[in-house]
DNA sequence: CTGAAAGCGCTTACAG
DNA sequence: CTGAAAGCGCTTACAG
């Protein structure tokens, strides 16, 4: 390895000497904090510019160790067998807790039954009065949450949603995909997949459909698409508040009765795993289907070639990613410019193998 | 934010005071270094387990700051408007050198055409010469990409293989997509979208073709699926080493004349815009085209409709975390334990928006 | 085999 | 409005 040269030649120690003036000043200039004349300011930002001055990041975190503790607020449904789904933005959030504990992070968590709006309000509640730092939250109930954005506005509060999107809402920024598109995404592998005289079935299975905008963005997207490209009389729909296998399969087997010619199947979220049960049990692999979300029973049924298609959208990430963004927000004042908006992946059995979360 | 209780009491500095010893020499045990009695070693592993000391990677970092320059060898194809592709691997190596130039990383880059072996062979004796602390290579021609890590291995230099793979030669790792499975993925796409009685059409286009692990991988994947599930007998296969728009057209026009019933044609690389442009020119965007990368060129094909599916890899990845690898096994003795196989992205019209290379 | 001291680049509480 | 000094947690050259 070679010496190391003008290691020095940019940093705060150069502009201060360069500025003859001390380090402790440059930094006020540099955060822009306030105690400085407009002169030596100018002098300071005029060298600032010329050494085209960058940050050491490590440095600046490792200063800011022996700070306070930044307490964050997460509220999160809670994780039941029927949901599987929220481990994985709790893993990324977990994830992103340990990595930055050590530079002052605390979580709390706040947990919600997705059937139970009342506890979401309640939980709303306790935030609202541990007065957290910053907050992150996927927005299922949408009164409350917006109760909530409304409580860190006033408060000066960063809140960051994740997952779902609330529209016309003061946030930090929303972290997830774009679910409408996930929904014309869909139509459009089903139009691929389709063949001649055969129909589509579209099925949404959940407690709360009609509260749950993610499931209907996505149909909304999925409509769409066929308005524009093929035409709604090919769709058949299915909607079942009952989650239970049996009663799903019960409606499945009443509908497929009524329309024999059912090509293929979409199901709006990760409960596709329901109706994949559904068709093998009744011998129809042939059906082709598609679903939501790198769940260990989901891939099973992938890997067996009775699903076709998931759509994912790396729940883990958008929990790590959205941690982070609170804590760069809340630590170094990172601006936002603007939402992260996730990718939407497609896994079949092929490619499952490398997908990350 | 609250203040922040018993920041001290794992650290270096507590071990030390525990085991009643200072703190280099605490360093040392950790680092493995020589020049700790038996004792004291075993005193002072016994309270890092304890304790479950985890450094302080920020503090490491900048306590290394003042060592010594690390200089990265980098071999790549050189970008041309043929291989535009490069642009985004070496955009990956760019932004983890800006990230991490000031904490002592240096990249030097070798560039090659890829369609003349000579100027390989002579980066390779170049990089050789020049010593480097560790090695990136895109291994394009076998032999002297061998020779390369042979004088590696003897110099116990770390070197990384990225985009495609050489077997059984020792390496630190391997970063790319598992190339078999691109092609069977392909495959299953093909089948998915092909209707009865329908061909498809598989094109190689590229100067060397039989030196092209890439292509050949990817063929072979594809194949391997239709033998396993539909038929060889559905493939019509056309080669050029001709890359020139006219030279292509005129082989495909020819070929579709044979063969009139070609529903799908796959494209093994990123020149699938020369058969798009080809497909649009003859008005046959009915015809189903699939291929490779997220180009500027493929993705306003894709827009259009013409392409029907992009395979992509993230380029960029590959080439950022191929950086980060080296650094991190070369400043901190990082173990890397295994390969890191990319995930084999699909892009459509309707995802292509939130595609992060 | 071991330790005291200086340093990495930045921040801050305190004094003036 | 400004600066001297101490500190973040880790590493290292040097002395013994």
């Amino acid at each position: 390895m070679e010496e190391k040269q003008d290691s020095l030649l940019s940093g705060v120690k150069e502009i201060a000497r360069r500025a003859k003036v001390s380090r402790a000043t440059v930094d006020r200039v540099i955060h822009n904090r306030p105690g400085v004349s407009v002169k030596t300011k100018n002098r300071i930002n005029a060298i600032i510019k010329e050494l085209d001055y960058q940050p050491n990041v490590l440095a600046q975190r490792l200063a800011l160790t022996s700070r306070g503790i930044i307490r964050l607020a997460v509220l999160l449904p809670d994780i039941s067998e029927e949901t599987e789904y929220w481990k994985a933005p709790l893993e990324g959030i977990n994830k992103a807790e340990a990595e930055i504990k050590q530079y002052g992070l605390q979580v709390d968590y706040y947990f919600f039954d997705q059937n139970v709006q009342s506890v979401f309000a309640l939980q709303v509640q306790q935030i609202m009065e541990n007065n957290p730092d910053g907050v992150l939250i996927t927005p299922t109930f949408e009164p409350d949450s917006i109760r909530l954005l409304e409580y860190c506005k006033t408060k000066k509060i960063p809140c960051v949603l994740m997952n779902s999107d609330i529209a016309g809402q003061h946030r930090l920024c929303y972290i997830g995909p774009e679910l409408f598109d996930s929904g014309y995404l869909s139509a459009q592998l089903v139009h691929y997949c389709l063949k001649d005289q055969q129909k589509v079935m579209i099925v949404n299975i959940a407690r709360e459909i009609e509260n749950n905008a993610a499931i209907l963005v996505k149909e909304e997207g999925f409509l769409a698409y066929f308005k524009e490209k093929l035409s709604e009389r090919l769709l058949v729909a299915l909607n079942t508040t009952d989650t239970r296998h049996h009663a799903v399969a019960a409606r499945l087997n009443e509908l497929l009765e009524l329309e024999s010619h059912i090509g293929v199947i979409y199901v709006t979220n990760s409960r596709v795993s329901l109706v994949a049960q559904w068709l093998e049990s009744i011998g129809r692999s042939d059906i082709i289907l598609i679903g939501y979300d790198y769940l260990a029973q989901n891939i099973e049924f992938l890997k067996r070639g009775v699903i076709d298609f998931l759509l994912c959208e790396k729940p883990q990430e958008q929990g790590y990613r959205s941690v982070m963004t609170l804590f760069q927000f809340l630590v170094f004042g990172t601006l936002v410019k603007e939402d992260y908006l996730i990718p939407i992946d497609i896994i079949t059995s092929a490619n499952y193998r490398y997908y990350r979360n």
